[in-house]
DNA sequence: GGAATTAACTTTCACGGTGAAAGGAAACGG
DNA sequence: CCGTTTCCTTTCACCGTGAAAGTTAATTCC
């Protein structure tokens, strides 16, 4: 079992640092009833189970120039196609995220891009491996 | 013009805190020629303007058990749901992600789950305020 | 029952990262 | 040529951090 050493205090401070990750392990203790280096010590063994796979930030993409945001449905034109796919998404910086998925279509992706143009751009390229449906991302809800 | 004092070595600093946001202003400061300091001046800066809205973590959901995870297209029944499907998506914890979209449905949303029988109540509950379109995702490609 | 063991916590301590403050260099404008 | 602004470095004091050692409580074994 893999759950059998994370208990409710290490989903607290879980959801704590996913909030803020810069807060201090003695600011987190206060809230768990715990020193700051009994926190650090369940930090270090979030991280050695995988829980907690790095530190990252929080941001706007729109606020650099990249104001188009687009979520992508792929579908594959032949069998043979995945490899070939697969390379190019990995390859382009443009796209932040790909996932293989059942349902519609073979695999679902997230791009960001300067702008219409550069979307445009982007779209020629991607069909010389696959076909797409498009969605444009209007407004952030959640 | 937002970009006017966002310069190269700010978008250095960027990617590097994405990578990892635990680095230190100094191990920064060697990758760009800086003092730590000066790092942390450019940091702040960047806060301020809203390029960084904060610091997160990049974790799994798999290893606490949230083992399903799914893409959703959402579509309305009627132009008044949409108040209530918003209110809905953003009550629900389960539901990590949500964008207004144009093309295809009127919503996309993600969301993670610990089984198949929560994901089937969630969808039970959903369709109180909209349609659907699901995709599982396998596996995390990029 | 009592001794040994283990796990998880607290206390103490030294190191180093951080932001504030002050000083310096280069660019700009009258 | 001088004042101003901007961005940097240096210095310094503070505090967060992890290591080490000590404490407590629960478990196990004889």
């Amino acid at each position: 079992m893999i759950n059998q050493s994370i208990d409710e205090v290490d989903l607290r401070i879980l959801e704590c640092l996913l909030e803020d990750a810069q807060r201090s392990h003695k600011e987190i203790g206060q809230l768990v009833h715990l020193t700051g280096q009994a926190v650090g010590a369940r930090v270090r063994k979030l991280q050695d189970a995988g829980v907690i796979e790095g530190y990252t930030l929080r941001w706007n993409p729109d606020k650099i120039g990249l104001t188009v945001h687009a979520f992508l449905i792929i579908f594959m034109k032949s069998n043979t196609a995945h490899q070939s796919f697969i390379a190019f998404a990995k390859s382009r910086e443009e796209v932040a995220e790909v996932h293989r998925v059942s349902g519609e279509g073979c695999y679902w992706m997230r791009v960001r891009l300067r702008s219409g143009a550069e979307l445009n751009a982007f779209l020629e390229q991607l069909l010389q491996h696959a076909n797409y449906r498009l969605s444009l991302s209007i407004e952030t809800i959640k």
